[in-house]
RNA sequence: GCCGAAGUGGCGCAAUGGUAGCGCAAGCGAUUUGUAAUCGCUAGGUUGGGGGUUCGAAUCCCCCCUUCGGCUCCA
C-alpha cells in the first residue's frame, strides 16, 4: 500500500480528486438508480463527473449529494482495484451504455475496475486507499457537457467539484474566484466607463466609450508605428465584397455558417467580410511581383464580422464584430523561416510591451483524419519551420495535435483571463490554400512564375479580445502609457479651480492626459472617486500649492508624495510613460 | 447551437398572487472642506418582449430575445 503522505502533493491531490469523483458518482447513483455514467476525471482545481439523468439537476441538489459524499468519506471504506475480462465487464455494465462504449475501446483483454462501497467503475486508477483520505471539497456547479465532447452525442449533466488539501487552500480558491469576479473585464468596462454592449440592438457588438476609445487609439498608434518600423506596409480594404470574391476564396464553401447573410446590391450578393485575406491578396495581385519585391508584409487593422453562435458570446473576449491586427506576408521559400522568426519575435515584443509574461504557445498540426490543402511535403516543411522557430526561441509549447486549420499549420498563443480560461490571441499561420485558389505568383530569377508562401498572422489577435484580457491583466489599473486619464487635478475648494485648470492645460501641453475634478465635493470624495477610477496620479491643489506652483501628489497605490514642483511632476510622469513601454 | 440558471429605474439589490421599494449614481439647493463617501430636496420603472391563467401577475403557464456558468466551436 502506498502511504498517501509519501506522495508528492500533486499526485496526492490527483488521487483524492479522482476518488472524490467516484464518491460523487456513488451518491448520484444512490439518488438516481437509473443514472447513466459518463466519465469522472480529476482536473486542476478538483474533479467532475458526467451523468445521464432522468431530470435536470439544480444547485439545490448539490448539498444533498455533498451530504451523502461526506457520509461515505466518514465511513472510510477501501478503494479496491481489480481486473476482469471484457465479457465479464460487459455483463457488469450492461445497463451503462457509455461504459460499454469505453469497454469496447480498451485495447487490453482485461478491464481495470475500482470498487468502493456499493460503487464500481471502469477505471485505471490510481486512487486513495480509503475514502477517509479524501480531503476537503465543495461541489461548485452543474453544467451540460456532450458525451465525449461531440455535439452529435447526447448531452450529459456535469457536476464540478473543488478539492484541496486543507480548508485554507479551498478557501483561498474560493477567494480567488471572488477576486476574479472583481476584475472581470465586463464589470470593469462598466465601472471605468470603457465600453458597453446594447443587446437589444445586436449582441456581440461593442460600443467603445471615450475612455476605451482613447486606450484603443493608443494601442493602435503603437501598433502602427511598430509595424512601419518592422517593414510592414499598412493598407485598408473594403468591408464588403461580392459573392464572387468569397466563392474564389472558398469562404462560401467552408465558412458560410460564420458569415452574415448577403445583402442585395443591384441584383448581386455582397457579403460583409469575415476575414481580410482575400482583399490583401487582390492588392498583392494588382501588379506583377518580382522575387526582388519579396517579402511583402501587408498589415491592416481590419474590422470583420462573423456570426458566432449565440451561446459562445462572452464580453469583449468573444464578439461578432471585431478588428484583427491582421497581416499577410508573401515570401519566397528561402525567406519563410526568417519571416516566421520575425513574427514570433514581434509577438513576444508586443505581449511584453503590454506586460504579459505568461502565455501558452501551441503548435497546431495537421488533422490526420480531415481534409487538407497543399502537399504533405509542404505541411511537413511548414510544421518543421514553426517548431524550429519556437524551439530556437526557447519557448515552452504544447502540440495541439490535429488543431491546424485545413489550409495549414499554425502557432497559436493563448492568454489567460482572470479565471484562468485560455483565449487565443496571437496566431501565425501557413496558408497553402488561398495562394492556389487565387493563383498568387511572383516572377523568379528564372523568369518564370512561382508560387509564394503566404503567412497569415495576427499578433494581438483582435483588438477587442486583447483589450478584454488586458483589462483583466491589469485589473483596470493600467500603466501610465495606457491609462485613459493619467492624472486628475483635485482642487480643494472652488477658489482653487482656476489654478487647477491652468495646471491641466500645462500638462496637456506636455502631451499628458489630465482632467480636473471641478465638482463641489469634498476633497476626500474626489480622492475616493479617482481611486476607484484607478487614476495613476492625483494632484491635490489648495492654497499652499497655488502659492508655490506645486501640486500635492498622491499615487494610485495610496502613496503620498506631498507637495512637488509642477516641473518635477511632469518630468516624473513623462519618464513613467517612457519606461512602461 | 446544446444543457442549466437568470432578466425589476443608468448600476447594485428588495418585494413569491393583493397599492413596485431601498442604496449608489443623476438634477437642484446648501456647504468650501487638506488625502477613500458633506447634508437636504427632486425626478426617474407599461418589472426583457409577446401571449395565456386569474377579480387581480414582477410573482403561475407557454413562446421568443438577451445575459451568466458550462459544452461544442473560435480571434
Amino acid at each position: 500500500m502506498t502511504q498517501m503522505n509519501e506522495l508528492p502533493k500533486e499526485e496526492r491531490l490527483e488521487r483524492m480528486r479522482h476518488s472524490a469523483s467516484h464518491i460523487m458518482a456513488e451518491a448520484v447513483v444512490e439518488m438516481f438508480p437509473e443514472a447513466k455514467l459518463g466519465i469522472g476525471p480529476p482536473i486542476d482545481t478538483g474533479f467532475y463527473y458526467d451523468f445521464g439523468l432522468p431530470r435536470p439537476l439544480t444547485t439545490d441538489d448539490l448539498p444533498l449529494i455533498e451530504e451523502k459524499m461526506r457520509r461515505r468519506i466518514e465511513s472510510d471504506v477501501p478503494f479496491e482495484p481489480s481486473l476482469i475480462s471484457k465479457d465479464e465487464a460487459r455483463g457488469l455494465f450492461r445497463d451503462q451504455p457509455y461504459k460499454l462504449e469505453l469497454i469496447d475501446e480498451i485495447a487490453d483483454e482485461k478491464v481495470g475496475l475500482y470498487r468502493h462501497g456499493s460503487f464500481v467503475d471502469v477505471c485505471q486508477g490510481p486512487h486513495v486507499d480509503r475514502t477517509g483520505e479524501v480531503a476537503v471539497f465543495k461541489l461548485m456547479s452543474v453544467a451540460g457537457a456532450y458525451w465525449r465532447g461531440s455535439e452529435r452525442n447526447p448531452m450529459l449533466q456535469r457536476i464540478y467539484g473543488a478539492l484541496f488539501d486543507t480548508e485554507e487552500e479551498l478557501q483561498e480558491h474560493l477567494d480567488h474566484i471572488e477576486e476574479a469576479l472583481r476584475r472581470d473585464h465586463r464589470r470593469l468596462g462598466r465601472e471605468l466607463d470603457l465600453f458597453s454592449f446594447h443587446e437589444e440592438f445586436g449582441p456581440g457588438l461593442v460600443y467603445w466609450h471615450p475612455k476605451g476609445g482613447r486606450m484603443r487609439t493608443i494601442i493602435e498608434d503603437f501598433w502602427r508605428n511598430e509595424h512601419y518600423r518592422a517593414g510592414y506596409e499598412l493598407v485598408y480594404s473594403p468591408h464588403v465584397g461580392k459573392s464572387t470574391l468569397w466563392e474564389t476564396s472558398g469562404h462560401l464553401d467552408f465558412y458560410s455558417e460564420n458569415m452574415y447573410s448577403p445583402m442585395d446590391v443591384d441584383g448581386q450578393d455582397y457579403y460583409i467580410k469575415p476575414m481580410n485575406c482575400p482583399f490583401h491578396i487582390q492588392m498583392y495581385k494588382s501588379s506583377l511581383r518580382s522575387y526582388r519585391d519579396l517579402p511583402i508584409r501587408m498589415g491592416e487593422l481590419g474590422t470583420v464580422y462573423r456570426y458566432e453562435r449565440s451561446g459562445v458570446l462572452h464580453g469583449l473576449l468573444r464578439v461578432r464584430g471585431f478588428t484583427q491586427d491582421d497581416a499577410h506576408i508573401f515570401c519566397r521559400p528561402d525567406q519563410v523561416k526568417e519571416e516566421i522568426e520575425r513574427c514570433v519575435d514581434f509577438m513576444q515584443f508586443f505581449l511584453g510591451a503590454f506586460g504579459f509574461e505568461k502565455f501558452h504557445v501551441y503548435l497546431a498540426t495537421r488533422d490526420k483524419g480531415g481534409k487538407y490543402a497543399g502537399s504533405l511535403e509542404d505541411w511537413g516543411m511548414a510544421t518543421n519551420v514553426l517548431r524550429d522557430v519556437i524551439q530556437e526561441r526557447g519557448l515552452p509549447y504544447d502540440v495541439d495535435e490535429g488543431g491546424a486549420v485545413f489550409y495549414g499549420p499554425k502557432i497559436d498563443v493563448k492568454l489567460l483571463d482572470t479565471l484562468g480560461r485560455e483565449w487565443q490571441c496571437t496566431t501565425i499561420q501557413f496558408d497553402f490554400n488561398l495562394p492556389e485558389r487565387f493563383d498568387v505568383t511572383y516572377i523568379a530569377e528564372d523568369g518564370r512564375e512561382h508560387r509564394p508562401y503566404m503567412v497569415h498572422r495576427a499578433l494581438l489577435g483582435s483588438i477587442e479580445r486583447f483589450f478584454g484580457v488586458l483589462i483583466e491583466h491589469y485589473a483596470g489599473a493600467f500603466p501610465l502609457w495606457l491609462a485613459p486619464v493619467q492624472a486628475i487635478v483635485i482642487p480643494i475648494a472652488d477658489r482653487h479651480v482656476e489654478y487647477a485648470n491652468k495646471l491641466a492645460a500645462r500638462f496637456a501641453g506636455e502631451g499628458l492626459r489630465v482632467e480636473v475634478d471641478q465638482r463641489s465635493e469634498r476633497m476626500q470624495a474626489k480622492i475616493r472617486d479617482a481611486q476607484l477610477q484607478k487614476v495613476p496620479y492625483m494632484l491635490v491643489v489648495g492654497d499652499r500649492e497655488a502659492e508655490a506652483d506645486a501640486a500635492a501628489v498622491r499615487l494610485r497605490s495610496g502613496e503620498d508624495l506631498k507637495a512637488q514642483p509642477i516641473a518635477d511632476v511632469i518630468a516624473r510622469m513623462q519618464q513613467d510613460v517612457a519606461e512602461r513601454r
